[in-house]
DNA sequence: CTGAAAGCGCTTACAG
DNA sequence: CTGAAAGCGCTTACAG
């Protein structure tokens, strides 16, 4: 809307202020607002590069970052894809990769493959086209994909295992649920239901095997299993399956905190209570997890690492072979599971006023 | 990494499938494989057409969108700034503009201000420079910044009432909020408390406004009120000096789901049954508040609505001009205000499969 | 209906 | 230390 152009040339670019604008008020050639701006490759003289930093201030220069890219074939841009962004812990996943990518002067562009293949293609044609440098994948197809296919490097960021030639990085998934349902069993249980989802990486999930490894090493019986979707709907079912089928069952582990909540809901409309009657249990320890009630014992993902390590994967040089970073699981006390809950964990809340 | 080039332009971009591949392989002109692309501005002959899009499928053509960009002067991309990307409510919000964008081709790029004017500042120049042909604003800051100044269309997505020359976007608050604390009364509550939060927009928030008129239209006396951060932290602590303060408290509203939870949380430590003892309501209507324990009675605002009138909004030729879009919310009864809860709402979930 | 050519705003080898 | 010029991959008036 600033300067002038909207009539004489409606089907050009909106004239905005350019590098050579720039240059013309410095009184220098454009190479040189490039050297300054790009602090190189070539040294600029400290006064000169002064000139030009005034020019630039006075005009509102920012540089056109399309035009860059073009220009250097790199867009500093990241797509992700994920297959429900509604998700807490994809949510605060993306939170993180956000923020390791920012640190490193790259922005991340979101799709939602809403867990369709054929949406999940076209979002990866159009993350393609708008020339990403590199593409984090957190669906269930991802390892459908060849590397060579894509062209740009690819890192697997909710893979729970290694697969030869690709990037991924995930939690310890199996070791996780272990220990979370040996807690479980800690606390006497002896019926430990598994709500679990179907995570398309071919069977069993690890959270699976974990569970049934801690209940195993315990001389339990594994079971019961209900099968639901990730979602608080699907915990809110396979509660109500678990209870109608088990009369026994005293503990619950669910694959993630979405199914816990909807678990919680549905063990508290039925005024089962939690811990006392059955204890609850999940994978992820999302915020929510710490305000549900009650407040869930966890095996929390360090997304803030599984982050900084998909970006530091993506970076790579060596990024053309195959690797695969995994992070520990934090086991997270709460008081669902039996153990004393001590209150908030981020207690430092100011009143702003009360009356 | 598929085609040549490598080594001997390392500074330049890598080489892929350009425009001009495809025209020499469709034995055309390049011009005429962007009118295959673009379905315009000139017509092609069918069969020339379909040569090229032969071509492009063998080499797996796939536009330039810098380029593209860099040349029409517009990129398909939408900037969005938002205080803080985690509350579920710009989650959810976030979820229904990138929908509302991509139907019309757009993608977003995001960028969390942390609440924070500097953050903001910075992103915003970011933003700026990636050429985005809009923005759009969830912040407190927003209301400062000048059109003018910004140089492109913006649009303030969370405002709860107009302002002169600006375009905004809301849900009727004030009513909302009104709607929802005459039901708690309904359910014969005389002392509603209020937890809220400093939104920033200029006092008093419409929202404490509703919840104002509501009491005084019944003839009671307003009052206890707690003013905390919009999250589940500040709701907590909230809620615990309420209780404190006001003995005779028999409800409470909070201006926004996060609150809300955190409150219901303290009340549940602390032994209070909710709503027995205390009915809560809150503000947004989040997924969230569903599967809080008790499920919370809520003004839920209609995201997807303001969502595409936001999007709306920024592609309006008349975008030059003031305007407001304001929506209503909906009252949402669940168990928390003392109605009966009649069960998840989206009670459509298959088990997968249970043993 | 199709082609040759200019130009969007940058970056960077190449000369001075 | 600085400048003139080519070229990234597109789009689109302008000619044919």
């Amino acid at each position: 809307m600033a300067t002038s152009g909207e009539g004489d040339m409606p089907t050009q670019a909106r004239r905005s202020v350019t590098r050579s604008d720039v240059a013309r008020l410095a009184g220098v050639s454009s190479a040189v607002v490039s050297y300054v701006v790009n602090d190189g490759p070539r040294p600029v003289a400290e006064k000169t590069a002064k000139r030009v930093r005034e020019a630039m201030e006075k005009l509102g220069y920012v540089p056109n970052a399309s035009a860059r890219a073009l220009r250097r074939g790199k867009t500093e841009t990241i797509g992700l894809i994920i297959g429900d962004s509604l998700n807490p812990f994809f949510v605060q996943y993306t939170f993180e990769l956000v923020t390791a990518a920012a640190a490193r002067g790259k922005q991340i562009l979101i799709g939602d493959s809403r867990q369709s293949k054929t949406v999940e293609k076209s979002i990866v044609e159009e993350l393609l086209s708008r020339q990403v440098d590199g593409l984090l994948l957190a669906s269930p197809f991802a390892r459908h994909y060849n590397a060579d296919v894509l062209g740009v490097p690819t890192v697997l960021i909710d893979y729970p295992g290694g697969i030869p030639g690709r990037l991924t990085v995930g939690s310890a998934a199996e070791a996780g649920a272990e220990e979370v349902v040996a807690h479980l069993v800690s606390h006497g249980r002896t019926r430990v239901g598994l709500v679990i989802g179907d995570h398309g990486f071919g069977n069993p999930d690890p959270r699976e095997r974990g569970w049934r490894n801690a209940l195993v090493a315990a001389g339990l019986a594994p079971g019961p299993v209900v099968r639901v979707p990730f979602s608080r709907e699907g915990g809110y079912a396979a509660a109500k399956a678990l209870l109608d089928e088990d009369p026994n069952l005293d503990a619950l582990f669910a694959s993630n905190d979405l199914q816990a909540i909807g678990a919680l809901r549905a063990l508290n409309e039925r005024g089962v209570r939690v811990p006392e009657d059955v204890a609850v249990a999940s994978f992820d320890g999302t915020k929510e997890s710490e305000f549900s009630w009650p407040p869930l014992t966890v095996a929390k993902q360090q997304l803030d690492l599984l982050a900084a390590g998909a970006i530091r994967l993506l970076e790579e040089p060596s990024s053309a072979m195959g690797r695969h970073l995994q992070i520990d699981t934090i086991l997270v006390r709460r008081a669902s599971c039996g153990c004393d809950d001590g209150g908030v964990e981020h207690p430092s809340v100011d009143l702003i006023a009360a009356i």
